[in-house]
DNA sequence: GCCAACGTTGGC
DNA sequence: GCCAACGTTGGC
């Protein structure tokens, strides 16, 4: 199983600041709405697995910091919000689609911006930089995650 | 704003 | 089960 990830987030939604000033330094991630992404969060995240925090559709795309996984995966409670922009008329709380896990602030790095990542010996491979990745939740080897934070400091 | 790439939906 | 159409993501 892996241990490391990165974590899309776009800062205009929440932003490595943001997390910094919530409280406990902690949030759901919640509003997954691709179910690969869901299934990592799901089936294979543990409490104390770190993830890259990365800033995606802004001006200066890359990664922000460090978090860690702080609660197992439950519910994504705004699948039953009829206000939420992620309302699932099709979820129920018996058959609930969407999970979430809680993650909380590790630390802020430096930010490693994109051209830096593809230009970085080793990262060839890393699923974020692979042509048409979408993905939001993406699992990390230990040997990016070790260039990488070392990228970061 | 553009557009490539991808995931999902729904008709058949 | 196939696949065209559509919607979304996300870098540029």
């Amino acid at each position: 199983m892996p241990r490391h990830w990165l974590m899309k987030s776009e800062p205009d939604e929440l932003s490595i600041d943001d997390l910094a000033r919530a409280p406990k330094r902690t949030t759901p991630w919640f509003g997954v709405r691709n179910y690969q992404a869901r299934n990592f969060m799901r089936d294979d995240m543990r409490v104390g697995d770190l993830a890259f925090f990365y800033h995606s559709s802004c001006p200066e795309p890359g990664i922000a910091g460090i978090v860690e996984v702080s609660r197992l995966a439950y519910p994504d409670a705004t699948q039953f919000d009829p206000k939420s922009a992620y309302f699932d008329a099709k979820a129920t709380r018996n058959a609930p689609r969407w999970f979430n896990v809680d993650v909380k602030l590790v630390r802020k790095t430096r930010l490693v911006t994109l051209p830096e990542l593809r230009a970085a010996r080793g990262l060839e491979e890393m699923v974020i930089l692979r042509r048409g990745n979408r993905l939001s939740i993406t699992p990390v080897t230990a040997a990016e995650w070790k260039i990488v934070e070392k990228m970061a400091t």
